[in-house]
DNA sequence: GTCTATATATCGATAGAC
DNA sequence: GTCTATCGATATATAGAC
C-alpha cells in the first residue's frame, strides 16, 4: 500500500493539460478550457494546482523524467557494450520516446519558455545534460576510432533534432511500426558519424 | 519608380511582429505589444492590418516566398548538374535559410496552426510542396544509383528537420560561419543517403 | 473538493474626433 | 493616419457558501 502521488482528478487534469498544451500551446490554452474538459469549474482547478504555470512545470518534470528513464534502462543493459552500440542504443531510446510520448515531447520542445525564470533555467539544465550524454557517447566513438565527424557538437544537434521531429509527424497507423522507425533512425545516425 | 508595396510604418510593424511572434509566439503577443514597440497606439494598428491574423498570414507568405527563392536561385545554377550535386545545393540553401532568417523559420515551423483554416491549408500545401522538392531530388539520386536508403520519405524528413533546428540554436558569433555550417550539414546529408 | 460570484487585468477590435 | 475612449469577451486568480 503506497500513498498516491496525486488524486484521480489531479491525474485527469495532467492528462488533459498535457494534450492541450501540446496541441494549442500554453498561451493558447486557458484554465477554463482544461477544467471544462475535465468536467469541473475553472475555480476548482486551484484545489489541485496553485497556478497554470505550476501545471506546466509539473508536466515538464515528468516529461524529462520519462526521457531520462528511457535511456537509463537501456544504458544499464549496454554497460559493457562498445561505444557504437551504446550510441545506437541512445538513438533508439531517443526516437522511441519521441514516437510514443508525442505530447510530452511537444511540451519539452516548444513550451519551456513559458515557465517562470527559475523553472526555465532548471529545464534548460536538464536538456543540456541530456544532450551531453550523446556528445559524450560520440566522443567515445571518436576516441575509439569508430567514428569521424567534421564537428561533433553540430552532429549531436543534428542527430537529436531529427529524432525530436518524429513527434511532429509520426503516427502509428500500421504502415511503419515504432521498431522499424527506430531502426531507420539508428541507421541514419550511424551513417552520419561513419 | 515603383509603387511601394507597403508604408514605412507597415514595414516596421512587420519587422516587430516577426520578432515577437518568433520569440513569444502568436498567442503570447498582443496587438498592443507590437504597437508599443513600433511607437503607436494599439488602435492605429488597424490602419495597416485588418486583424492580428492578417499580420501572421502576411509574414507567413513572405517567409515561404524567401524559402522558395533561396532554393530557386541555386536550382537555376545547378540545372545541368548531377542529382547528388543538386541535392547538396538544396540542403545548402535550406540550412543557409534557417541560419540567416531565424525569425521567419520560427514562424513557419511553430505558428502556422494559429492561421485561419483556409490560410492554414494553403500554408501546409506550401510546406508540402517544399518537402516534395527534396523527395524528388532524393528519388533522382536513388534512380541514378547515387544513393541508397531504407526509407526515402523518412530520410527526407530527417534531413529537412535537422536543418530546421539550426534556426533554434545557431548564432553567427564568429566561431562557426554560415558557410562552414552549410558545409557540415551538406556532408551529413550526403552521408545519410550514401 | 466542488460550486457561484466576483475582482482585476488584458485581449482583439471598433467608433469617432482631429 | 493618429489619437482617446470604449465595447464585449476572456484571462488568471480569489472569496466564501455548501
Amino acid at each position: 500500500m503506497s500513498t498516491p502521488r496525486t488524486t484521480p482528478t489531479g491525474t485527469e487534469i495532467r492528462r488533459v493539460a498535457r494534450y492541450m498544451f501540446a496541441t494549442r500551446g500554453f498561451a493558447g490554452t486557458s484554465i477554463r478550457d482544461i477544467a471544462h474538459e475535465v468536467g469541473i469549474q475553472g475555480a476548482s482547478m486551484y484545489n489541485h494546482f496553485a497556478s497554470k504555470e505550476e501545471i506546466l512545470w509539473d508536466l515538464t518534470l515528468s516529461a524529462f523524467e520519462a526521457l531520462n528513464k528511457s535511456w537509463g534502462e537501456i544504458d544499464i543493459q549496454l554497460q559493457d557494450a562498445d561505444p557504437t552500440e551504446r550510441l545506437a542504443g541512445f538513438v533508439r531510446a531517443h526516437v522511441r520516446y519521441h514516437a510514443t510520448r508525442t505530447r510530452d515531447a511537444c511540451i519539452i520542445n516548444a513550451e519551456l519558455h513559458r515557465l517562470l525564470p527559475d523553472h526555465y533555467d532548471q529545464a534548460l539544465a536538464m536538456r543540456d545534460a541530456y544532450q551531453a550524454v550523446l556528445l559524450s557517447l560520440l566522443n567515445e566513438c571518436l576516441a575509439a576510432g569508430r567514428a569521424s565527424t567534421t564537428n561533433a557538437r553540430v552532429t549531436v544537434f543534428a542527430i537529436l533534432q531529427m529524432g525530436v521531429a518524429v513527434s511532429g509527424w509520426y503516427r502509428d497507423d500500421g504502415t511503419l511500426s515504432v521498431d522499424e522507425l527506430c531502426d531507420i533512425y539508428v541507421n541514419l545516425a550511424l551513417k552520419m558519424i561513419g
